[in-house]
RNA sequence: GGGCGGUUAGCUCAGCGGUUAGAGCGCUGCGUUGACAUCGCAGAGGUCGCUGGUUCAAUUCCAGCACCGCCCACCA
């Protein structure tokens, strides 16, 4: 018989659970709800749940997610511990604003967020959220997530935008977010600034162009620069050579004439050039490149911004006007070419930053934004982590970590967008200062300038980069910036499980937030995944379409042998190639299971007591296999308590394949002499307690089989999920039996060998 | 330019200072009497990337090298 339909795909009922102080909870369908169990001295096993995007459906790094942070904290509450495990969505800034951007210009062509309005469109992300999230939450239900859906969490909700409102407000008064004209990252499509980690450096095969620039007074000499952006000779305002470059330090203080535009400027001295790059001769564009803003501001050299917002040229390129940057480009290298200014052109290799969103080439440029200053918040999160505080497993992306840490820089955290949290600055139109909400109430609007007392106060149209309230996430879901009885009880969180591919742009940005708000670490431990990928080693995506849903997966194999594949020989930290006979051979294991049950079923006939597997004078096999089970027992929880998920199963699908089924099953049907107890009860105790085992892997199989196998034999206990998890008993453990055993298994494998070979 | 990871059976991957190095899939042969063909039994298949070093003992620890991959990075 197969595992039936019921087992593979249907979420089941709804079950009672009593606490110690006698409330009772439901969990699983109808809420998917289950609260933390009743204190009882144990120290509580929080885990947030990394948020999804709303952006869409979840995929199978979101259900690898749910399946380790299932099997850690449905193992850690079966021990009896007070667990919570909360769950949430992430609003998702740009990402998700992108898709609705796309959504209504689908739908009424050329429609924008501009045309809409702010508040339309801002109600139309609000219906795309709701969407998502009502789907979001029912997938992780047929994950069979037990996650307490009482606390769920929106980023945008009214708490976490109290403490995304507080945290701004107490840095900013502390000095540690300020505004500030700097260099930044804009992408021309998306239309805003991105932080530096938004921005995704690609090799390129380009050009270096060689290009004389005439000097001043004398047409005949050049100097010649090699740069790889011709266009951004509009905006020279110097030429810049090393002050010790025999070559240039005569010219020092002459001037060179622009080309095409004819504007003289400086030829000046800076340390910053390497002579032995290019002619040692280095254009300087400030507005448009992050060396020359440095040189520029140490030598107070203009800046010239030659582009608009979309990346055309704007009225600063005179003839230029109105290409795009890189037609622009093409042309002005023709115009140099025939203006006889072209020396040569080399090809050349080169990174060039692209938005990790859209994939348009990064327009470095300078802007006015908002900024973190991190070195402060860094300086703990660091610390915390090098004294082991906080444990990252596997230990080596703490190096990666600390190296980061060490050299991080400001971060740009606001964002020209509209979905998000609104930044809380105010700006007076009579003085021109800005003004932020009081350290004594954040979240009061100013009514009157802080400076000059003008009522004429516009609030900053820009909304904060989403990771800023993703930083906060593990206290502000618990109540912070509030003292509640959740903060207190459940903060520090006990583990955050996520991909490696987030650490810099989320797990370290809790550390520093959660440090700076709470003075406490958000976590004792980063559990950091891998990456789904698909069966070549490819990483998925739609534009691959190698993209394998969960759901078709769980509709095919069942949950249960989604989540058991997913950890099948996955280590933290390396990626995983997922393909269909991965989760085949998991969903044959359930079968196996399942029709290994039905047997020990069909052998019952009344009660049967587990404890009469325990007395002394039991037959070799049955001490063998209780040795065994206490064994296997005593690995899977070492190995769990050190996060080796993927071991631990191993070790339980060896221990139920190979020992229980391959061979302790088949010695029961050997009939027994006469005054041997019956194998019976070690069958019921050994397949229970491999139920209770197995259960943090496969939750629907377990608690059916479990509840199948509890009413047939009479079995205390009334759910799975609540029943104490095992543990090894040394009084269980029989060496001389497991060795007197293989004795016999290897003897009568010799004999079905000989078997074989005679043909008998 | 820095940093990190990988290299183990045909494929995808576990593992490990110490008996004959494992799994899944694939492969070969046999097998339909009531747990299971989504299965059973038997089996083939690996000089654990290369070169040194430490050790009684190295696939495992250390160093160097070679490929492969990833991350970080303001040489135009």
């Amino acid at each position: 018989m197969t595992l039936s339909a019921h087992a593979q795909q249907e979420i089941p009922k709804a079950y009672n659970h009593q606490d110690v102080e006698g409330k009772w909870y439901r969990f699983w369908e109808e809420s998917g709800y289950f609260r933390p169990v009743a204190p009882n001295g144990k120290e509580p096993f929080v885990v947030i749940l990394p948020p999804p995007n709303v952006t869409g459906e979840l995929h199978l790094g979101h259900a690898l997610t749910a399946a380790i942070e299932d099997a850690l904290v449905r193992w850690h509450r079966m021990r009896g511990e007070p667990t919570l495990w909360l769950p949430g969505e992430d609003h998702a800034g740009i990402a998700a604003q992108v898709v609705v951007e796309q959504q209504i210009a689908k739908e009424e062509r050329g429609l924008t967020r501009h045309l809409l309005g702010r508040d339309l469109f801002l109600q139309r992300m609000w219906q795309w959220m709701g969407t998502y999230r009502s789907i979001i939450a029912e997938q992780h239900k047929r994950l069979g997530a037990s996650l307490d859906w009482s606390r769920e969490r929106f980023t945008l909700d009214d708490g976490p935008v109290r403490a995304v409102r507080t945290t701004f407000v107490r840095l900013y008064h502390r000095g540690l977010i300020y505004r500030g004209e700097r260099m930044i990252n804009w992408c021309p499509r998306c239309a805003t600034v991105l932080s530096d980690l938004e921005v995704d450096h690609q090799e390129l095969d380009s050009h270096l162009w060689y290009v004389r620039y005439p000097l001043e007074g004398e047409p005949e000499r050049f100097v010649t620069v090699a740069t790889t952006r011709p266009e951004t000779i509009l905006g020279d305002t110097a030429v810049a050579a090393h002050p010790d470059d025999s070559r240039y330090r005569e010219l020092i203080g002459r001037r060179v004439v622009l080309p095409i535009i004819g504007r003289p400027i400086p030829i000046i001295g800076d340390e910053a050039i390497d002579p032995v790059f290019g002619t040692g001769a280095l254009k300087v564009t400030p507005a448009h490149d992050p060396v020359d803003f440095e040189i520029a501001q140490r030598h107070k050299l203009p800046a010239i911004d030659t582009m608009n917002l979309d990346a055309t040229m704007n009225a600063e390129a005179g003839p230029y006007e109105g290409m795009d940057r890189f037609a622009c480009r093409d042309t002005i290298v023709r115009d140099l070419e025939l203006a006889g200014l072209l020396d040569h052109i080399e090809p050349y290799r080169h990174a060039v930053g692209h938005c990790d969103r859209c994939d348009t080439v990064v327009e470095p440029r300078v802007g006015l934004q908002w900024w973190v200053r991190t070195g402060p918040l860094a300086e703990p999160a660091l610390r915390v982590v090098r004294d082991g505080e906080i444990r990252i497993v596997p230990d080596h992306f703490a190096r990666t970590y600390e190296h980061w840490m060490e050299n991080i820089r400001d971060w740009c955290i606001s964002r020209q967008l509209w979905w998000g949290h609104r930044i809380p600055v105010w700006y007076c139109a009579d003085c021109g200062r800005e003004t932020v909400p009081p350290l004594d109430d954040p979240m009061r609007d100013p009514e009157r300038c802080a400076h000059c007392g003008s009522e004429h106060l516009e609030q900053d149209p820009d909304v904060l980069d989403t990771w800023f309230s993703s930083g906060l996430w593990p206290h502000s879901t618990l109540g912070w910036p509030d003292d509640t009885e959740d903060l207190r009880r459940f903060y520090p969180t006990s583990v955050m499980e996520t991909g490696y591919d987030i650490l810099f742009f989320w797990v370290a940005r809790m550390i520093m937030m959660g440090l700076a708000n709470t003075g406490q670490i958000p976590f004792h431990t980063v559990y950091l995944h891998g990456l789904i990928r698909d069966e070549k080693g490819d990483k998925m995506s739609k534009s691959r379409g190698n993209v394998i849903s969960p759901d078709e997966l769980i509709q095919r194999y069942g949950a249960d042998a989604l989540r058991f594949a997913l950890l099948t020989g996955n280590t933290p930290g390396n990626d995983l190639r997922v393909s269909h006979g991965r989760v085949e051979a998991a969903r044959n294991f359930a079968n196996k299971l399942w029709n290994a049950t039905r047997y020990v079923l069909g052998q019952i006939d009344g009660r049967v007591d587990p404890a009469d597997a325990y007395i002394p004078t039991r037959p070799l096999e049955d001490r063998w296999i209780l040795s065994r089970l206490d064994r296997a027992t005593e690995t899977v929880n070492r190995m769990l308590a050190d996060f080796q998920l993927g071991e631990a199963q191993r070790h339980l699908y060896d221990f139920i394949w190979g020992e229980f089924c391959d061979w302790y099953i088949e010695l029961t049907k050997v009939p027994r002499a006469d005054g041997v107890p019956s194998p019976l009860p070690v069958l019921v105790a050994t397949l229970e307690q491999i139920l209770r085992l197995l259960h943090p892997f496969m939750p629907f199989l377990t608690e059916e089989l479990w509840q199948a196998l509890r009413e047939r034999a009479g079995l205390e206990g009334e759910a799975l999920i609540i029943a104490p998890y095992p543990e090894p008993q040394p009084s269980r453990r029989d060496p001389e039996g497991e060795a007197a055993l293989d004795l016999v298994t290897d003897l009568i494998r010799g004999l079905r060998n000989i078997r074989g070979e005679f043909r008998i």
